[in-house]
DNA sequence: TCATTAAAAGACATCTATATCTTTTTTATT
DNA sequence: AATAAAAAAGATATAGATGTCTTTTAATGA
């Protein structure tokens, strides 16, 4: 895997937030766990972690739910790998040599660094702001078909 | 993780078996883990299944160990990859969708289709041999030092 | 043929990511 | 103030990757 299922479940998590934010509502874990199938208590504990870290806004009670934050578009998706995976996969030696570096580099390592650096680039530059932007016809329905 | 520490204790333990092999000896598992600082028992499932796919010879009983195939040094990392692994990774939607795909992509599918593609390429061209002939000065020690 | 060596095989244990359940806290409405 | 709604928090459960132990099989040499 080149990515946790808890990063999918939280990439998918906020974008249906900001989709359904157009609508101007906000999003309740039930909405969400059903439409988007994924495990109610499981997401919760996502979804929890994304407001505290600033990527959504919540509000507890009646009429409460998830809704966006200033800062939500303009999340790099690296930040959201951060907060799901964090960032060990992308320092740590494949063949786990803690002395593998530049100076020092294992038999993979500069194959690793290429693969690596192109994925650093490509997710500190693209934000959650540009996947929506990027007008995909059927999107809402592509975040939900997990069946 | 891009990689499991299966994979990484695969492709070491055959750099092993081929460094010796030009000492013109065999290699035992008890050597292998203790130089190579890998759990023995664990390395001698996935020596075994290297030897299965034909990645590596085996011989059992006194002066026996495992020693290079005529393949071995023409494998391909892909090879490893696939027999530590395997390859869904390579087809799998990181946003677990099913239906993804490039008709009806994610909002990742192109993000991740270019980094993936870069790491097959990568990995599907260059051999064991290849590992070996890029002379790295402290190359026996780098496969072997994980302390 | 017998003892010894070493890999093969399979059963068992642990650890981590994933998933679930229950209780607590906060907010809104009456 | 009382009730209800919904997220927050924390405890518990499950599954898959990782790691260990024991028994079996095959090869060697005396």
């Amino acid at each position: 895997m080149f990515l946790s299922k808890s990063f999918g479940y939280a990439l998918r998590g906020v974008l249906y937030v900001a989709l359904i934010h157009k609508e101007g509502r906000k999003v309740q874990l039930d909405e969400m766990a059903d439409k988007l199938k994924v495990p109610r208590h499981f997401l919760a504990k996502i979804m929890k972690n994304m407001v505290k870290e600033g990527v959504l806004n919540s509000t507890k009670g009646p009429y409460g739910g998830f809704s966006l934050h200033e800062s939500t578009l303009k999340t790099k998706l690296i930040s959201l790998v951060k907060l799901t995976d964090g960032m060990a996969q992308f320092n740590t030696c494949v063949l786990s040599l803690r002395k593998c570096n530049n100076e020092n580099p294992c038999p993979l390592h500069l194959n690793m660094l290429k693969i690596r650096d192109g994925m650093l680039a490509e997710f500190s530059s693209k934000t959650l702001g540009d996947l929506l932007d990027e007008k995909n016809p059927d999107f809402i329905k592509s975040i939900s078909t997990i069946a």
